[in-house]
DNA sequence: CATATGTCAGTCAAACTGACATCA
DNA sequence: CTGATGTCAGTTGGACTGACATAT
């Protein structure tokens, strides 16, 4: 049960500070990933569904943060040319820009991990792996590989299996 | 950020199984939360303050929690007779009869946490420690119901300056 | 006086259910 | 036809701000 605890209050804790840093960009921290979602996928653009598998979101909730981000202007909307009943979110410039000046502030600020060292980060991610992997999340391989990036291979699959 | 990632998806998936086990019960995660820690206060009552301080949520939040568990019965509010301006939430036999009950299906469910060992979830516990402590949360002992194990190697690193 | 406690009204972002139109 | 996709309307639980009455 501790460690319950400890995972609910530590998420508790890191959202409210990156949600802090991510307001004056206008965004939140579901927002955010939606948007570095997209932004590394190969053509800046996903179908709803593949969002809201990799963000494990409800599709009404795809809904709502891609309306949000469309009204800010960082999405736009357009039809999957592969299957007539998908919608495409599609990253704009202003997109890309409030993604990457809000990296720089979250990197800045270690995304509230300062005082972990990259072997404890590690462990974190190694401890938490099992938990998602059990309940069917997408879970990217360890980072070694510098030059390429581990959310960048699923949305074309994606894509072609619609 | 793959380390936040992992408590963010972490807590998600973790809070989704544990309020599915709670609704039964007529509980969330949050007031079985607040119900536990009457259940272990010395007189079942505490200050609706003490609440909010030791599950770092804010004042208007307590209130929401408090007036939830108050329109189920599982909860009465009093008067602080140590301070006129203070409101006790006091547990009932209600109360605390849920939070066995709940508490008795929370276990048998592992609390989400199926397929970690006791040296895992210390590892968790202790890796969390440091990020709580950081932001000011009240923190319990490590636990030391179990044989500690001799897994957790860099404890101390955790809970260092942040 | 300033400060602390708790509540109220209202806002906000998110997760959800159920229904639905559309298309594969 | 069935099933998948996305949206809409509405509900829910929770986090928050600002104002406030009351008491220390």
């Amino acid at each position: 049960m501790a460690a319950v605890t400890s995972i609910m209050r530590a998420q508790q804790l890191l959202l409210a500070e990156l949600d802090g840093l991510l307001r004056p960009h206008g965004l939140t921290f579901a927002r955010y990933e939606a948007l570095i979602l997209l932004t590394f996928s190969r053509r800046g653009a996903l179908p709803m569904r593949v969002i809201g598998e990799r963000l494990m979101v409800h599709p009404t909730s795809v809904t709502n943060i891609i309306d949000r981000l469309e009204e800010q202007g960082m999405v736009v909307r357009r039809p999957n040319p592969r299957d007539g009943r998908g919608t495409l979110a599609e990253i704009t410039g202003r997109g890309r820009r409030a993604a990457e000046e809000a990296t720089g502030d979250l990197m800045a600020a270690r995304f509230g991990m300062g005082g972990y060292g990259t072997g404890e980060l590690d462990q974190v991610f190694t401890l938490l792996r099992g938990l998602r992997l059990a309940a069917g999340d997408f879970v990217p391989e360890p980072e070694q590989a510098r030059g390429r990036d581990p959310e960048d291979f699923s949305p074309a699959s994606a894509e072609k299996s619609s």
